[in-house]
RNA sequence: GGCCCGGUAGUUCAGUUGGUUAGAACGCUAGCCUGUCACGCUAGAGGUCGUCGGUUCGAGCCCGAUCCGGGUCGCCA
């Protein structure tokens, strides 16, 4: 093996001129052609490849090394750029060669468990116990370094419009209300934990009491909750918050910052003010409360047509105070064989859905799940009014407004992604705004805090607190793009005294809300700016612009879905030792 | 915690009704090859069929349990 002695590199290999010259590239081997006397080797790093060549005048001691090199080698190479005689298109430095005049091997590699340039196709556990393997690939490579742009893009953006960066703990006050907090014992004091934070939300609010007026930070946050596709335990927020402003200037602040982002990183121009859809609106028009707004099939009311039929499921939905709804999936009645359809009906049923009824209008006749119940002419006038046509499937269904919504929304989604409708490279940004203030806990049969503690309740729905939660709305908002909920964002509250009554309302005692809060409260009788803000989630942005279904291809080391690393293999065990310091005694599980 | 999917050479996969020595491609090793870029040709090595148990004359295949990974529901104020 080879020293680097005095060599430097001069360019990157993706970047080298070309025309001739004298270079110095380093990277990895990609790839090996062996001619015999005539040899290629492919060099690889972050920038990309180049060529390689070696023989046709080559020194015969250069030759023999390079016969020697294999694969995912460290190579260091000075050499001239010169034409080549046949292009490959596929690459920038496709025209050019580097014909090598001094190589270096700076490290062998063994024989790697998966090719990298095909990772694209190799069981996921095996790469991330390889992580840093993978990591070579091209795309994880440009996902990391878009990342990075993203993250680049930022801090720029807040920076020109006055925002502070300013780092807050990560060793916090445990709060367990919400997602459960990730503990870390002290040592120093006895049974006591700090946790690590689910969000800077109360330091960056008193950052705001303190007058930093506008705060920015890429902030690490942590919740110990089961994984997803898009949720990781250990996550990266741009946070922010800002005084004297309300929940409309942070929003506008907010798409400044995405429509810039959207033109540096993808080149694309989006229109401001983005779209903005009510809590309610989007409940009933998308049953979701982050719809994918790329495709239509929005669910429509049938409840008063459904009512007059003598279809008893529908009547009592609707003489319950419920709702019949419906999903037209267009040319969808090939896809949709009667087998498809019961999987639907079963999901439904999976999602909370008694049952589901449907229309299939694949013949001259449609096939209707109710048409027994129908009297002459009911179901063209129900098809009529869907706008259902031939080739069509209907779905509907019949509950509490809720369960409908919920229900219809999810199978909405589904049906689109099975169809094949939902047209990729757009990007259909659209604000929640409205939010509840109150959600109906079907458990405890309780109204609570459907947001954080500080939320602030729209003023004019004030009132309404103690009588009638169901008519409170918040000054919350979230953004949501291509049906993934990207940021959520409101204005706090700063009066202490409405303050101590959000944490009543939350079921805490004085005592808890002192033990936990107080200084919080404390901080705004000292005066406090009016001041909102808004967490938005940097890796889910970071896969939605990189066009990755999960959040693992955006973050150099992911945790899998039982929460641990498998390069690592963290968590693990420790010390007897260092449990006795730390005052822990484990208790496990039977398991 | 529930439901669904997956686990066979280093990798991606195939494997018939339960039946002889478990195959292919890529990768790897060796040899040949002066313009390749999915180089080509020849030969070779490489397997606890995730693990444990059961049924059977006989299990990669059937049954049970379990581990690992993925998706999802619950959960994520």
């Amino acid at each position: 093996m080879d020293r680097m002695g005095n060599l430097k590199r001069t360019h990157y290999c993706g970047e080298v001129p070309l025309e001739p010259c004298e270079v110095v590239v380093c990277g990895f081997v990609q790839k090996i052609r062996d001619l015999g006397n005539l040899i290629f080797i492919d060099l690889r790093d972050r920038t990309g490849i180049v060529q390689l060549a070696f023989g046709d005048g080559t020194d015969p001691e250069i030759f023999e090394k390079a016969r020697g090199v294999r694969n995912e080698y460290v190579l260091m190479a000075r050499g001239n750029i010169t034409p080549r005689e046949s292009v490959n298109k596929e690459i920038r430095t496709g025209t050019v060669e580097i014909r090598v005049t001094e190589l270096k091997i700076l490290s062998k590699a063994q024989t790697t468990p998966f090719e990298i340039s095909n990772s694209d196709k190799v069981n996921d556990e095996l790469k991330l116990k390889y992580r840093y393997l993978d990591l070579r690939s091209k795309k994880l490579t440009e996902n990391i370094i878009t990342r990075h742009r993203i993250a680049q893009v930022t801090r720029q953006y807040f920076y020109e419009n006055g925002f502070l960066e300013i780092e807050t703990p990560m060793m916090m006050k445990s709060t367990p209300e919400g997602a459960r907090d990730y503990l870390v014992p002290s040592r120093i004091h006895d049974g006591k934990f700090y946790a690590l934070p689910q969000s800077p939300q109360i330091y960056k609010q008193l950052l705001m009491v303190a007058g930093f007026d506008r705060y920015i930070q890429l902030a690490r946050c942590f919740r110990d909750e089961d994984l997803r596709a898009d949720r990781q335990p250990e996550f990266t927020q741009v946070d922010l918050e800002m005084s004297f402003v309300n929940e409309e200037d942070i929003r506008t602040m907010l798409e400044g910052w995405v429509k810039r982002l959207l033109k540096e990183i993808k080149g694309v121009d989006i229109p401001t003010p983005l779209p903005r859809l009510t809590f309610a609106d989007a409940m009933n028009r998308y049953g979701s409360d982050k719809p994918d707004t790329r495709f239509g099939m929005e669910i429509q009311d049938i409840s008063n047509l459904a009512a007059k039929t003598g279809f008893s499921v529908f009547k009592s939905a609707v003489e319950n105070g419920g709702t019949v709804r419906a999903v037209v999936a267009k040319n969808a009645a090939s896809v949709y064989s009667r087998k498809e359809i019961d999987k639907l009906v079963e999901h439904a049923k999976g999602i909370g859905a008694k049952g589901l009824s449907y229309i299939r209008w694949s013949e001259d006749t449609p096939s209707c799940s109710f048409a027994k119940f129908l009297a002459e002419g009911e179901l063209e006038e129900m098809l009529g009014r869907l706008g259902a046509e031939k080739g069509d499937v209907v779905v509907i269904a019949a509950d509490t407004k809720k369960v409908v919504c919920t229900v219809l929304g999810a199978l909405r989604l589904m049906m689109a992604k099975k169809l094949d409708i939902i047209p990729r490279d757009r990007f259909n940004f659209v604000w929640i705004v409205e939010m509840p203030f109150f959600e109906f806990n079907d458990e405890t049969q309780q109204w609570e805090a459907a947001h954080h503690p500080f939320t602030m309740p729209l003023e004019e729905c004030l009132p309404y607190l103690d009588s009638d939660p169901e008519k409170v709305r918040a000054t919350a908002f979230d953004l949501v793009l291509n049906g993934t909920e990207l940021c959520s964002g409101s204005m706090r509250i700063t009066d202490p005294e409405l303050q101590n009554r959000m944490f009543e309302a939350l079921g805490l005692t004085d005592e808890e809300i002192e033990a936990k809060f107080g200084f919080l409260v404390d901080a705004y009788k000292y005066g406090a700016p009016p001041h909102g803000g808004a967490g938005f989630g940097l890796d889910r942005l970071s896969m939605l612009l990189c066009d990755a279904d999960n959040l693992r291809d955006v973050i150099a080391f992911p945790k899998v879905q039982n929460a641990s690393e498998l390069m690592s293999g963290c968590p693990s065990p420790v010390d007897e030792k260092q449990l006795r310091e730390l005052h822990i005694a484990t208790v496990l599980s039977d398991k």
